[in-house]
DNA sequence: CGTCCGCTTGAATAGTGTCAAGGTGGGTGG
DNA sequence: CCACCCACCTTGACACTATTCAAGCGGACG
């Protein structure tokens, strides 16, 4: 089997939302405690480590994922089985809303693939309904997050991939740059291939433009971490 | 003052969302009569014709518009300023949904341009509002169209803006066709230069594209009405 | 009737993909 | 511990695609 279509999955523990350290910055940070005292089904906490696979393209699925840190990459096949990375998202994210939709078929839309290491908390749908029916402020919080989706995609359409290949890559690392980088300023090397993915480019042609900017010295990588000016 | 940037609207009538004959396709679809019997400001029906402005990037508004018939196109600038057409959002779609984030600052993050003839209701925010507090059944209707972005979205990522020229003028043909023809599958033809902004291309690339479509004869386009195989 | 705008076409050029070959580094098994 | 392997990255050559610049055409409209 394909070791990139294996979910590499770590369960953490069962997720205790009351006291949950980044509970702020995810959809329940407009709920109050006792809210979580009689849920349905139970909230994991789990991780993935680079490249696990949360879902696949297609996929039947009852999960939607919130992202505690860590980044997530969403990819979509084209007509000819090309893969395309739509988005990348980052904590307080929600990943499989589209199952929410009854035109969904409970079906997922999206591939979800860890870019680096991720730890997020997976809400079963029951849980997330029942939590909707009996506090509607949260619905404000999914709405939030389902717009952030589609202003995440209008980015990658006039950043990602319009315009000539060396602004692209420029733009993506700039977004890896800003978005992802730690207190050093430092961010996780993405693979070439992802970055084709991404930017809608050929493996070779985004080598190319990375090594350049390495020339240039605006792109330093050691050790898979890397800075960009 | 550039025409491309007056707002090109015909005032109909006070909507009558009781009586309105699409209503089942709106989000009002899930509401009982007698919810619009005390909204706090009117629903307005209005028309826009060909490139007529709903509103622009980065403007302040209080209105949201629901589609009733004809298609209507998001654009958003770049940085260099460049226009890119992010989708085309037809009959049923909800626009200036950014609005509802407390982070948007009052402002549309998109343009919205008239493709032909659109008619359409706005929705005062405070109205919309006021209806998804007294009746929580709205909040799916609102965010099933949220969700529609992101996956019109993710279709011009994978189908107009990546690969091949011609493969992507293809795409963007044949979305028009199904998506926009009427019961003899002519749909309104598209101006090169959109459809340059659209497929994110040069206007004479467009141009030579579409020639060679017509002379293999799988596009045809007379009097503005054109069909596509 | 003249102007403007959108469309078309040509030619030169730059950009990008493809194919091919070779390098590098990390991991595995002997 | 070392040798090997494999996945990933790099580089070059070449073909092809798309942009740019330039010129001209035609219809709509004042």
């Amino acid at each position: 089997m394909n070791r990139a279509h294996c979910t590499d999955a770590n369960w953490v523990e069962r997720s205790d939302c009351r006291h949950c350290a980044v509970r702020q910055f995810s959809i329940f940070s407009v709920l109050p405690e006792e809210a979580f005292s009689a849920i349905p089904e139970p909230i994991d906490h789990l991780t993935y480590s680079k490249q696990g696979r949360l879902y696949s393209q297609g996929e039947p699925g009852e999960y939607v994922f919130s992202i505690r840190s860590g980044w997530v990459k969403l990819v979509v096949g084209d007509a000819d089985g090309v893969e395309h990375i739509v988005r990348l998202v980052g904590p307080g994210g929600l990943l499989g809303l589209e199952l929410l939709l009854s035109s969904a078929d409970g079906r997922y839309s999206r591939a979800a693939v860890a870019h680096g290491e991720v730890d997020l908390c997976r809400i079963p749908l029951s849980t997330l309904r029942e939590l909707e029916l009996k506090h509607p402020e949260l619905y404000p919080a999914v709405f939030q997050r389902c717009s952030e989706q589609a202003r995440l995609a209008d980015e990658v359409i006039v950043s990602f991939v319009s315009g000539a290949l060396h602004t692209r890559v420029e733009h993506a690392l700039a977004f890896l740059a800003r978005e992802t980088a730690d207190q050093h300023g430092q961010f996780s090397k993405m693979s070439d291939a992802d970055m084709a993915a991404w930017v809608g480019a050929s493996v070779e042609s985004v080598s190319r433009e990375l090594a350049a900017l390495k020339r240039q010295g605006r792109l330093q990588c050691a050790d898979g971490r890397c800075t960009f000016v």
